[in-house]
DNA sequence: ACGGTTGTGTACTGAACAGTCAAAAACCTA
DNA sequence: TAGGTTTTTGACTGTTCAGTACACAACCGT
């Protein structure tokens, strides 16, 4: 009936996002975003309702994108979730499940989670923004901390140890690689800090 | 001889760096800084050539605080090291040492370190910017290695321990605790985190 | 008290900005 | 192939921006 739009949703969100990520929220015009995405200015409003809404739509994708990989990493049986706790650390430091499809590969500097990034430039003024980098931050929190329980029941940490307490903790250090991952970090060391950081885990006491 | 200039600098940049962190460098217009700070337009592009001048200036301030906390406060003898390196993990992760005199106390949301703000919005094109975040990475790295060389001195820390890794790791702990510790953690939490943090330090082996 | 020197206030400029709008194009159904 | 519907395009508007320029004010040594 109608004529269809010209142009993939999701590739527009990915370019978009990749803008974002490299000249920030305030950074970016919405010529700019023309121009990486190929939409003229009247379809960026017509589809996402100008600037804002971009970012809205790209968060969320983000998120989308971002839920699946601790969750598929983590979820599984008890046995073996001490290493796929393991390996997960291993592969976030480095980034890799944050960026995939969005960036060329190995650009581990511009890799740092992009809900953390547009919630430290606008989310001060922006609530939206905020509560999607929540969401981002507690997606994870959760894939580990059940992770963390797993490995619990199968006797591989401490059961006395808080899991949410670890799963904090864990948290805290995979956004820490992403901030300073960018400046001065090599791959080795980012390798060296998930190996420490597995290590901190409390193991059952042998008695 | 001349006039004499009715503020004072030191002022001046940190009602900059207090705007900087709350709309972000491209977020904050001239006449934003203008009104933050009470100068006028000329004054301010007469002693700081403009915006991203105030910007280099506001870091540069940053950062000599930044480097008096962690210098004073883990510098001493080697008897007592491992307890200041403690301490000064307690106060970072609340965000203490990097804020005071810039901040209304207990805003623990708007305490991140500035360089690792701007660094995140601008660094990738504004070689100046990360520059600057580096070095603030480095005199907190480099005087917690000093520490933990105190440290393994006193027999305190495993003497086989890499020091220089260890304060990576505990950098991007704190700098972790800078991007979440905005988004839920309670400061409950984020004590909890640098118990855990110093926690996982290689003690000697008892034989 | 006066003049040289420096800081301060403000008006101005050209560019860039976000957002709107209407005309034209593409498509599908009938 | 014609009509109705939606997308696309690009021009347009009023605003805001960074940076400049210039007139005025404050100070101090003489």
């Amino acid at each position: 009936m109608a004529r269809p739009r010209s142009f993939d949703r999701d590739h527009v969100l990915h370019a978009a996002e990749r803008q974002f990520r490299t000249t920030g929220y305030n950074g970016t015009s919405v010529d700019d975003i023309s121009a990486a995405t190929g939409l003229g200015r009247g379809s960026l409003y017509a589809a996402f309702d100008g600037k804002h809404g971009v970012l809205l739509e790209a968060m969320a994708g983000y998120f989308a994108r971002l839920s699946q990989g601790p969750r598929k990493m983590l979820a599984g049986p008890d046995e073996g979730a001490l290493e796929r706790l393991h390996q997960y650390l291993l592969r976030a430091v480095h980034g890799v499940p944050l960026a995939a499809d969005v960036l060329p590969a190995s650009d581990r500097a511009g890799a740092a989670c992009f809900a953390a990034k547009m919630a430290l430039e606008v989310g001060a003024s922006d609530p939206e923004v905020k509560r999607l980098a929540k969401e981002c931050f507690s997606v994870v929190r959760t894939a580990v901390a059940e992770c963390v329980r797993a490995a619990q029941r199968n006797g591989d940490i401490d059961p006395d140890a808080d899991p949410d307490d670890l799963a904090y903790l864990l948290l805290t250090i995979i956004r820490g690689t992403d901030v300073v991952g960018a400046y001065g970090h090599s791959p080795a060391r980012l390798t060296s800090i998930a190996e420490s950081a597995f290590a901190l885990l409390p193991r059952p006491h042998h008695t």
